[in-house]
RNA sequence: GGGCGGUUAGCUCAGUGGUAGAGCACCUGUCUUACACACAGGCUGUCGGGGGUUCAAGUCCCUCACCGCCCACCA
C-alpha cells in the first residue's frame, strides 16, 4: 500500500479544502501572549467597494508569503484585515446607483441618503477580502476593521462579508473623531479661506494629493487690455481665457522695464468693461508670455496670493461656480458652461480685435483622480489641519531610523515631502463619511446661519464646540439648539489612523500595548504621502510611538508595454482569473517570483482574441506566460512528490506508528525510530529533526536547528549516505540559506528562483534520477529516508509561496502528524552543517561530464542508445552515476577505433559508435570547440601576462586564472591530439 | 523646473568589480513505468551612446540620449 495522490494537481479542489482547513483550526487568529514574540501588520485597507486588481494580488502575496514564513519561525503573528469606506469612491458608487433607479441624493435628504449607501455597502462591499481569501491569505480576519464602522449596531448583520465579524461596533469611528478633537484642541485645525481644489462633477473640495495633473496640449491666448486713459494698454497671456471675466488687475515683474510706466495705472478689462490696477510683483516672469499676467485672485493660487500682497486687486469676483458653470457676476457669459465660455470669451474679444495671438501651449491641467473631472480652482471657506509639527514628529522618526523604507530611495523621497508639507485640507463637501465633530449653537454663535433649505452656512468666524458626542448644551450660552458641521472629514484622515486605531485605540488595549508598533507596511508607492507619511504623523502624535518599523514599498503592474492597468482599455486582468487559470499558489509564485526592487512589472499576457488587450468585456484571458511558468513548477513539485510517495514502499503510510508519539515501531519506514535512527551520520537527522512534531516552534524567532544528540541505539552503526544524498543535502542547504537571507532582504523574487532551480534542476532532475535504481534495491531504506527527508523540508521552505499544494502534499506524507499542519511548522533555517563541499565538487564534476556525453550522443544521433564512453584522465569520477544519467558504458581505457570527442571536467571524453562517426563532421566540430577554447584562452592569458594585474590583482583571483588557463591549456592539447589522429 | 527609476538574447526580466544568466519563443530528437504543464540536446548577446576610475566594469563615477514615474503656483 503506497501512499497515492491523484494523478494530477487540482488547485480547484484543493484550495477551498486547505483554506477551510486553516480556518477551522484558527491558525490565523492571534491573541495577546506575552510570553510570545509578536510580529504584527496592518494590510492597507482596500475600499470597501473596490475589487481585486493586480495590485493588490502583488500586494497580498507579498504580505502572505511574509506573514506564513514569520508565523512558521515561531513569532506570534497578527496581520489583521479590513476596508477602507472610501468617501468620495463609494459616494460616487452609490450616487450611480440611485441614478439608475431614477433618484437623486439631494432630494433624498442626507439621512436617507446613508441609509442607502449603507445599504449597498452591506450588499456590495467586502468582495475584496473575500477575493484576498482565494489567494490564500492567513489574516487574522476575526479582527477585520472598517474605517467607518459607526453606522454599525451590535452584532453580525449579513452572513458573510469579511467572515460575518465586520459588522460588530470596532469603535473606528470613535477613534477618528477623538483625533480630530484632540487636534482641535492642540490649535491645529482652523477654518481657512483658500484657493482650494474643487471638483464640480463631485461636488467636494478634493486635497492637492488628489489631483491627478495631465500634460494637456492647449493655447496660450495673447489678450489686449487697452488703457484706462486710451493708451494701448498692455497685452496678457494667458491659458484659461474664461477666467478674464474675474480679473481684478494685471501684474508685471517690477524690474521689466517694459511696464515701468504702466504700473500704477489702470488698464480696461474688456468685455466687462471694468478699470483694473496694473501692479508690480515678483511673482511674475518677465520672460514668459508677454511679461504681464492677468490676477484672477478668485481662481488661482498664485493669483490669490499676488492679491494678498496688493490690496487693490480685492476683493476677489467669482465667475466661476460650484457647478463649473460661470457665475451671475459675468454678466452676460453667466449660465455658460466653463469651455463654451472660454469659446465665447475669445471669439468676442477676437471680434473686438484685442485677440492679439493664439501660440499652440503645453500645460499640466489639474483633474480629479478619482472621476477624471478638470479640478477648478475656487475660493472656499474650508477646515484646514496645521501639518508642521505633526511632520517635524513623523521626520524625526524617519531620521532617527526608528521607521525604515525598502528599497532605501523611499526614504529621501518621504523626507523631501515631510519637509516641504503644506497644510491639509481636511474637510470635504459629502455626506459619506465621518462627520466633523464641531457643534455650533445657533443661539450665541453668529459664525453660522440657517440657509433657506434648512443647510447650515459655517462662516469663517465661527466658534465651534469640539467634541465626539453631541453636546447637550452650548457651553457658552447654555441654548440647546446645537447643530454639526455639514462636512465630513477627508478619507485619509480617518486612514491616517489605520495602525492604531484598529487596535483599539484611544483605549490603551491589550492589543495595542502588545502589536504596537507594529512591524511592517507593505504598500504601493502612489500613497506613500497620502497615508504611509500620515500615519507616522498620527502614530507619532498620540502614541508617541512610529506605527511600523519598516516600510516596504513594492512595484506596480504595468502592461507588458509599460502602461498602467485598466479594466476599461481592456488591459487589466482580474487576478481570480489567474487563480482560475492557473491556481492560487502559481498566481502567487508567478508574482512573487516577479518581485525586485524595480519600479514597475510589465505583465505578460495574452486575450483569447490573441492580442495583449482584451476586445471587449466577452474577451477571456488565454495566457499570462509569468503565472503559466509556475502552474508547470507546481506541477512538477505535484508529480516529483507522487513519486516519492510511490517509492516509500507499504509500510508507512497512514498507520498509527509514530505518529504524534515522536517514535514507534512502524518498521523501516521513512520516520524509523525517531530523528536520524537509521544513520550513524547525523545529517539527516538534521532535517528529520526539524520534522519531528515534538520540536515545532520550539524557539521563538528562529528556526535554526541545534545538532542532534547521537542516537545510543545507533552511534556509527546502519548504512552510510552515498554521494548523491550529502549533495542534495548540501544543496538543500544552500537553498534554504539563500532563501532566508533574500527573504530577509525582501528580496522575494530572488527567493523563489531559487526554490525553483533547487526543486527542479538538482532535486528532480538530478537527485531522484539518481534515486530511482536505490529505490527498486533490495534495500532503500536509506534512500526513501533521505528522499521524503529532502522533500518535507522543500516544502516547508516553499509553503509561504505556496501554501495550498504545500499543504496538501505534506498532508499526505507519511509520518506527518494528522493533527497538526504545515502552515505552523518550523521553517527551515541555514542549515549550514549539511554544507558539504566535497561532495558538490564531485557531483558537479559528474554533472559535466555526464552533459557532455549526452551531448556528444546527440550530435552523433544517436541520443537514446546505450553507447561506450571511454573517460581518460586521473580525475576521479562517479562512473555508476554517469553510466545511469547518460546511458552509457564507462571504461578508463582508450577507445578502440574511432570516436567523437570532448573534454570535460579535465577529462578526456570520447564516444565510440562503430560507423557513425563522420570524420569531417567530427574535425569541423572539434575545431569549433577548439574556437571556443582559443578565445577563452585568449582572454585568461592577456590577464596573466599583465604585470599589473600579477602585482596588484588579490591572490586568490590569480590563482582562479592559473586554474582556469591550466584547464584551458589541457583541453587545447587534448582536442588538438584527437584532431591530429583524424588528420593522420 | 527638480527628483527617482529603467535601457542586458526576438519578448519579459535576473545579475551591486573577477571567463554573460532564466523563462518564453525558435531548432533537433524522445510518449525513457512522477511529469509532453515533460525529458535530452542546440541556437541566440558591440550588457543604450560617449568618457573616466581600476590590474579588472553589465556591475563604480561623469555625461548624453531615449522611455516611464513622482513632485512643482511659470500665467
Amino acid at each position: 500500500m503506497s501512499t497515492e495522490i491523484s494523478k494530477t494537481y487540482e488547485p480547484k479542489e484543493v484550495e477551498p479544502k486547505q483554506y477551510e482547513f486553516w480556518r477551522n483550526r484558527d491558525y490565523f487568529t492571534a491573541k495577546v501572549d506575552p510570553a510570545k514574540q509578536p510580529f504584527s501588520l496592518t494590510i492597507p485597507p482596500p475600499n470597501v467597494t473596490g475589487e481585486l486588481h493586480m495590485g493588490h494580488a502583488l500586494q497580498h502575496t507579498i504580505h502572505d508569503l511574509i506573514v506564513r514564513r514569520k508565523r512558521m519561525q515561531g513569532f506570534n503573528v497578527m496581520c489583521l484585515p479590513g476596508t477602507d469606506h472610501a468617501g468620495i469612491a463609494t459616494q460616487m458608487k452609490v450616487d450611480q446607483a440611485l441614478r439608475a433607479q431614477g433618484l437623486d441624493r439631494r432630494d433624498m435628504g442626507r439621512e436617507k441618503f446613508l441609509g442607502h449607501a449603507r445599504e449597498w455597502t452591506l450588499k456590495y462591499g467586502g468582495t475584496i477580502l473575500r477575493q484576498l481569501q482565494a489567494l490564500g491569505c492567513s489574516y487574522d480576519w476575526s479582527r477585520t476593521r472598517f474605517t467607518l464602522d459607526e453606522f454599525v449596531e451590535e452584532g453580525p448583520q449579513t452572513a458573510d462579508w469579511a467572515l460575518g465579524k465586520l459588522y460588530t461596533r470596532s469603535g473606528y469611528a470613535r477613534a477618528v473623531l477623538t483625533a480630530f478633537v484632540k487636534f482641535y484642541e492642540k490649535g491645529w485645525i482652523y477654518r481657512g479661506e483658500r484657493i482650494v481644489n474643487w471638483c464640480p462633477q463631485c461636488q467636494t473640495v478634493v486635497s492637492d494629493l488628489e489631483v491627478e495633473h495631465r500634460e494637456l496640449q492647449s493655447n496660450l491666448w495673447h489678450f489686449r487690455y487697452p488703457g484706462a486713459d486710451g493708451g494701448e494698454g498692455v497685452v496678457v497671456a494667458t491659458t484659461r481665457p474664461e477666467t478674464m471675466l474675474g480679473d481684478t488687475g494685471v501684474a508685471v515683474a517690477p524690474s521689466d522695464t517694459r511696464y515701468t510706466d504702466l504700473v500704477g495705472k489702470k488698464v480696461v478689462l474688456p468685455l466687462m468693461e471694468r478699470e483694473i490696477p496694473v501692479v508690480a510683483d515678483h511673482h511674475v516672469d518677465a520672460s514668459f508670455g508677454t511679461g504681464a499676467v492677468k490676477v484672477t485672485p478668485a481662481h488661482d493660487p498664485n493669483d490669490w496670493d499676488i492679491a494678498q500682497r496688493h490690496p487693490e486687486l480685492m476683493p476677489p469676483i467669482q465667475v466661476i461656480g460650484d457647478t463649473g458653470a460661470i457665475t451671475e457676476a459675468a454678466g452676460a457669459y453667466a449660465g455658460l458652461s466653463r469651455q463654451e465660455a472660454r469659446k465665447k470669451v475669445v471669439a468676442d474679444l477676437d471680434a473686438r480685435g484685442l485677440l492679439v495671438k493664439i501660440e499652440p501651449h503645453t500645460h499640466a491641467v489639474g483633474h480629479h483622480d478619482k472621476c477624471g473631472t478638470v479640478i477648478e480652482p475656487l475660493l472656499k471657506l474650508q477646515w484646514f489641519a496645521a501639518c508642521r509639527d505633526l511632520a517635524d514628529q513623523a521626520l524625526a522618526a524617519i531620521r532617527a531610523g526608528r521607521v525604515d523604507y525598502t528599497p532605501e530611495r523611499f526614504r529621501q523621497m518621504e523626507i523631501d515631502w515631510l519637509e516641504g508639507i503644506r497644510d491639509w485640507c481636511v474637510s470635504r463637501q459629502l455626506w459619506w463619511g465621518h462627520r466633523i465633530p464641531l457643534w455650533y449653537c445657533l443661539q450665541c454663535d453668529s459664525g453660522v446661519s440657517r440657509l433657506s433649505k434648512g443647510a447650515l452656512q459655517v462662516g469663517s468666524d465661527v466658534k465651534p464646540i469640539p467634541s465626539v458626542e453631541k453636546p447637550d448644551t452650548c457651553p457658552h450660552c447654555g441654548g440647546s439648539e446645537m447643530e454639526q458641521d455639514p462636512d465630513v472629514l477627508d478619507t485619509w484622515f480617518s486612514s491616517a489612523l489605520w495602525p492604531h486605531a484598529t487596535l483599539g485605540w484611544p483605549e490603551a488595549t491589550d492589543d495595542l500595548g502588545y502589536f504596537y508598533p507594529t512591524d511592517l507596511m507593505i504598500t504601493g508607492r502612489d500613497i506613500l504621502y497620502l497615508w504611509v507619511a500620515r500615519m507616522i504623523m498620527t502614530g507619532e502624535e498620540f502614541l508617541d510611538k512610529e506605527p511600523y518599523r519598516q516600510v516596504l514599498v513594492h512595484a506596480t503592474v504595468m502592461t507588458e508595454e509599460g502602461q498602467r492597468m485598466s479594466k476599461s482599455l481592456g488591459t487589466g486582468v482580474d487576478p481570480l482569473e489567474l487563480i482560475r487559470l492557473y491556481g492560487a499558489d502559481a498566481t502567487r509564485f508567478g508574482l512573487a517570483s516577479l518581485v525586485t526592487d524595480s519600479q514597475d512589472i510589465r505583465f505578460k499576457m495574452r486575450w483569447k482574441s490573441g492580442g495583449i488587450k482584451a476586445t471587449g468585456p466577452d474577451d477571456e484571458l488565454a495566457r499570462a506566460e509569468q503565472i503559466e511558468q509556475m502552474r508547470n513548477f507546481c506541477t512538477k513539485l505535484w508529480n516529483v512528490s507522487r513519486f516519492v510517495l510511490m517509492n516509500l514502499g507499504d509500510s508507512q503510510g497512514s498507520g498509527a506508528g509514530g505518529q504524534g508519539s515522536g517514535a514507534g515501531d512502524q518498521g523501516p519506514g521513512v520516520r524509523g525510530q525517531g530523528p536520524g535512527a537509521i544513520l550513524g551520520d547525523q545529517r539527516l537527522g538534521l532535517l528529520l529533526r526539524e520534522w519531528n512534531p515534538g520540536t515545532q516552534n520550539s524557539e521563538l524567532g528562529t528556526s535554526e536547528p541545534q545538532p542532534p544528540a547521537p542516537n545510543p541505539q545507533h552511534p556509527t552503526s546502519g548504512p552510510q549516505l552515498e554521494l548523491a544524498d550529502r549533495w542534495i543535502l548540501s544543496r538543500f542547504a544552500a537553498a534554504s540559506a539563500a532563501v532566508n537571507d533574500a527573504l530577509d532582504r525582501y528580496s522575494l523574487g530572488e527567493a523563489s528562483w531559487v526554490l525553483y532551480h533547487f526543486l527542479w534542476d538538482e532535486f528532480a532532475d538530478w537527485y531522484v534520477e539518481l534515486a530511482k535504481p536505490r529505490l527498486r534495491s533490495e534495500d532503500p531504506t536509506l534512500v526513501r529516508e533521505v528522499i521524503v527527508a529532502v522533500l518535507e523540508a522543500f516544502l516547508r521552505l516553499a509553503h509561504p509561496f505556496l501554501p495550498f499544494i504545500t499543504e496538501e502534499i505534506w498532508q499526505a506524507l507519511p509520518g506527518t502528524d494528522p493533527k497538526s499542519a504545515l502552515i505552523v511548522q518550523p521553517y527551515p533555517g541555514a542549515l549550514a552543517e549539511l554544507r558539504d563541499e566535497e561532495a558538490e565538487a564531485r557531483m558537479d564534476a559528474m554533472i559535466e561530464v555526464t552533459r557532455a556525453i549526452r551531448n556528444l550522443k546527440a550530435e552523433l544521433g544517436v541520443p537514446l542508445q546505450t553507447v561506450d564512453v571511454s573517460v581518460m584522465g586521473d580525475g576521479h569520477l562517479e562512473t555508476a552515476y554517469v553510466e545511469q544519467m547518460a546511458k552509457a558504458r564507462i571504461s578508463r581505457e582508450r577507445p578502440e577505433g574511432q570516436a567523437a570527442h570532448t573534454v570535460a571536467a579535465g577529462m578526456e571524453v570520447a564516444v565510440a559508435v562503430a560507423g557513425l562517426v563522420d570524420v569531417s563532421a567530427e574535425q569541423a566540430r572539434i575545431r569549433k570547440e577548439l574556437d571556443g577554447v582559443a578565445k577563452d584562452l585568449k582572454g585568461v592569458e592577456s590577464k596573466l601576462s599583465n604585470e599589473q594585474f600579477l602585482s596588484r590583482a588579490p591572490a586568490d583571483i590569480i590563482e582562479k586564472q592559473r586554474r582556469i588557463q591550466q584547464e584551458l591549456l589541457e583541453k587545447r592539447a587534448k582536442l588538438e591530439e584527437r584532431l591530429q589522429l583524424f588528420a593522420g
